[in-house]
RNA sequence: GGUCCAUUCGUCUAGUGGUUAGGACGUCAGGUUUUCAUCCUGGUAACAGGGGUUCGAUUCCCCUAUGGACUACCA
């Protein structure tokens, strides 16, 4: 195979949604997969729609997945500019060609009088097509006169340039995922490749780059693959080697119908953005929720695509071995937020101690606890397989920072019984024998002593929980115990005793 | 409305002209845990419907239904 180029080409139109990153993850999976090269291409041919900021969310998003342009605006490369805007000038003489090819032509009609013929034609339930069949009737340099249209381009009326739609062929094309597709070109229609503004449309300029960019797959959303027969029918006017196609399916809702969208998002409490968005009406981002982007692009990885084996964890690296386009379904995928927690809670797990602690670190101080580094390591350990995320190593060891300050009623009710503050005050006196706190100490000593008293073990151990935690919750007692010292231990034991016995 | 695309447990999916239709998440039950969670074990649950083709269809074909994308001088 020759040497595979492929292109991540967005619209610097707003945050770059999940369904953008699947589709440059796939790409630059492809891409290494084969040795290839990953090219980040701006297509901002749409002037009205740019959005400050949104070429940055781009790239940092990538860089967050691990996706590494080897060519694009920022990396530059030898097939640039790498920005559309950047290479307005190289878009006319392609239009031009195919005018000459008789492939195309100027169209003068205005916007109104399009939309003004197709709501009349919706009037009586059909679609206004701009092709072959009402062509001449309109107002071109096919329906009139050379003489007349060069006077009206002369003199500067706006026009745009059309693609001359072949009438009534059946025209074959390929895709690796969708197979093969047949089309009649009467349902298509003379889409507009270069606009009264001096820019080409998407069709056009997407065409030429990739053209010239030398790209021998494209990768994209499912949305374009009702332009496809256009691009094909593109690439042969121009006499070009098409490259490889694929359309990836669509990323839905979680419940419902339709595509994912933001307002999903919001609604459901997933983000449906990558990071966050700090512009005009703000968007949450997995990052900021605290996702490991390596969890975070094994899930997308996995959102219509699988390998085929039951291994679903996958690094990076393992996912380029692994990937192939064959592979990849056609239909659209839901996506789930309990499993990419559970994804999360994965990758969690193979963290080491020191790595989470660091992490937990951080949370920590926003919330005002300096701890020692070593000391939070012995902590993460006793919970970090209850946790998917860092931020819950905090919901899981509140009490060990603060002790309690009100005790759940519903425990209150079911452990402390008349009796509970004579088996606390004899836990104390046991306790405040030892100089030893640890678990291997504890345990053994207040075990004999429940057992040579004759004691419940529930009787105590919850009494005690309740006192040490306010609830019944948390990691073993003794790895409690001994993370927050005798003082602190008996201390809990003295206010509980006070505050639940004065009921 | 038109064009194109899709359809296996609730979700992500594997899979085959003859399988007990497999796995994961979720869920349920049991076990472990003195608590909660984790964890372990087990269970639940699917080939959209109807016609063909065939000895036999979840698998191939057609129709219907449902869903989706597109239908701009947006990408």
């Amino acid at each position: 195979m020759e040497r595979v180029r492929v292109r991540f080409a967005p619209s610097p139109t707003g945050p770059l949604h999940i369904g953008g990153v699947r589709t440059a993850l796939y790409n630059y999976l492809f891409a290494k997969k084969h040795n290839g090269t990953f090219i980040l291409r701006i297509e901002d041919t749409d002037q009205v729609r740019f959005v400050e900021g949104a070429e940055e969310y781009i790239m940092e998003s990538l860089a967050w997945c691990g996706i590494k342009i080897d060519e694009g605006i920022r990396e530059g490369g030898k097939y640039g500019p790498y920005r559309q805007s950047d290479r307005k000038d190289i878009y006319r003489q392609y239009a031009d060609v195919l005018i000459d090819k008789g492939d195309a032509y100027y169209a003068f009609d205005t916007s109104n009088d399009l939309d003004q013929l197709r709501i009349e034609a919706e009037k009586t339930g059909n679609t206004f097509i701009y092709n072959a069949t009402v062509r001449n009737m309109l107002n071109n340099s096919e329906s009139m006169p050379e003489s007349e249209w060069r006077k009206k381009l002369d003199s500067g009326e706006p026009y745009v340039i059309r693609y001359k739609m072949p009438q009534n062929e059946e025209f074959h094309f390929d895709d690796v995922i969708r197979g093969h597709i047949v089309v009649n070109t009467d349902t298509l229609d003379d889409k507009v490749l270069f606009k009264s503004d001096g820019m080409p449309t998407y069709h056009l300029a997407n065409i030429v780059d990739d053209h010239l960019m030398e790209i021998t797959h494209v990768i994209r959303g499912e949305e374009w693959l009702p332009s496809l027969p256009l691009h094909f029918m593109l690439y042969r006017s121009f006499e070009w080697k098409p490259p490889v196609f694929a359309h990836l399916p669509l990323l839905l809702k979680p419940d419902g119908k339709g595509k994912l969208s933001k307002r999903d998002g919001d609604r459901m409490g997933f983000p449906v953005f990558p990071l966050f968005w700090p512009y005009g009406e703000t968007a949450k981002g997995y990052r900021e929720e605290g996702y490991y982007p390596e969890a975070f692009v094994n899930i997308l990885a996995f959102l219509g695509w699988n390998p085929g084996t039951e291994q679903e964890i996958f690094s990076m690296d393992e996912l380029i071995k692994a990937f192939s386009i064959e592979r990849v379904g056609k239909s659209g995928s839901r996506f789930d937020p309990e499993k990419a927690k559970w994804f999360n809670h994965q990758y969690l797990q193979k963290r080491t101690d020191n790595q989470l602690a660091i992490e937990f670190r951080e949370i920590l101080r926003t919330k005002g606890h300096h701890v020692d580094i070593g000391e939070l390591e012995d902590l993460v350990k006793l919970v970090k397989e209850r946790v998917s995320f860092v931020n819950e190593i905090w919901e899981q060891t509140d009490f060990f920072f603060v002790a309690p300050e009100i005790y759940d009623s519903e425990a209150v009710r079911k452990r402390w019984k008349e009796d509970s503050p004579a088996l606390l005050l004899g836990l104390r006196s046991e306790l405040s024998k030892l100089d030893h706190f640890t678990p291997d100490v504890t345990e053994p000593v207040i075990k004999g002593w429940i057992e040579k008293m004759g004691y419940n073990t529930g009787s105590v151990m919850n009494a005690f929980r309740l006192v040490l935690v306010g609830s019944l919750r948390g990691p073993h007692i003794f790895d409690i115990i001994s993370w927050i010292g005798k003082e602190e231990t008996l201390r809990r034991i003295d206010r509980g005793i006070a505050v639940l016995s004065g009921k």
